[in-house]
DNA sequence: CTTGACCTTCCCATGATGGGAAGGTGTAGC
DNA sequence: GCTACACCTTCCCATCATGGGAAGGTCAAG
């Protein structure tokens, strides 16, 4: 399977796959006799684990951390329940700082009349000198 | 005033004020003799205008025509109010898809013994062929 | 044997921010 | 006046994950 396959089957882009091989993330794959990357189901499997793991929202060494873990037999489950905890804090952590943002907004923006008139409570509010 | 002064009185830090410069968001302002930037009043107001748009979410170049509005004084606060919905939607968008990704590994997680043992739902789940 | 789809590597760009180097300026204390 | 130190200037580099594109090699179908 060339690169193209592989993308296709995984969900993760050309450009993707050799970025995650350069920076060490996955193992290089086989070469064929003309330098074409040649990837196997175990390859593929990998690269669809790298894409889970990226849209649940873990950094590619966050992903790194996982798929070592994912690899070895003896890990112990609590490693990973630790490494998930702390992300999805993280993850709460943000959604609750864009929220505050948008209610923020909302808010400013239920007070502005939305007309043709200059007057406009969210701009007051963001130039306010405070 | 310095570009120090101006970064301790408006929040901004005397990178960005350079950079906010370089890309155009804010007017140059005045040099002194030996070339120090000088800054008046009005623009540590800029400043903080920018510095509130950036913390509410707007991105640079969404605070650029904030602040084009702010300067408008014959804009119409239906402008205003129409960015700001926007952004609002944009805000809730991106921490719905957050607290999607943070419930879906909450619930992986508390199927996850945490233990020793090398059993583990989040992999599986991460790592499942589908 | 040509054509077109694929592959390779290499470089550049994004967005917002910080770090740091090399060199000039301004001021306080002696 | 001289020294030390804090500040300023510009310039380059790094981040993080991703895409775009160029220049050139490969492969399979017609």
């Amino acid at each position: 399977m060339n690169i193209g396959q592989a993308a296709e089957a995984s969900g993760v882009s050309a450009k993707m796959i050799r970025y995650y091989e350069q920076i060490g993330l996955i193992e290089p794959p086989a070469r064929s006799q003309s330098g074409y990357r040649v990837y196997a189901e175990p390859n593929v499997h990998t690269l669809r684990f790298v894409r889970r793991a990226r849209s649940l929202g873990f950094s590619v060494e966050e992903t790194g951390a996982l798929l070592a873990l994912w690899r070895d037999r003896s890990r112990a489950s609590a490693d990973v329940k630790t490494l998930a905890l702390k992300h999805v804090a993280e993850l709460e952590e943000k959604a609750a700082a864009l929220q505050a943002m948008a209610a923020t907004l909302r808010h400013l923006a239920s007070h502005c009349h939305g007309d043709k008139r200059p007057d406009c409570p969210i701009l007051d509010k963001i130039g306010s000198p405070n």
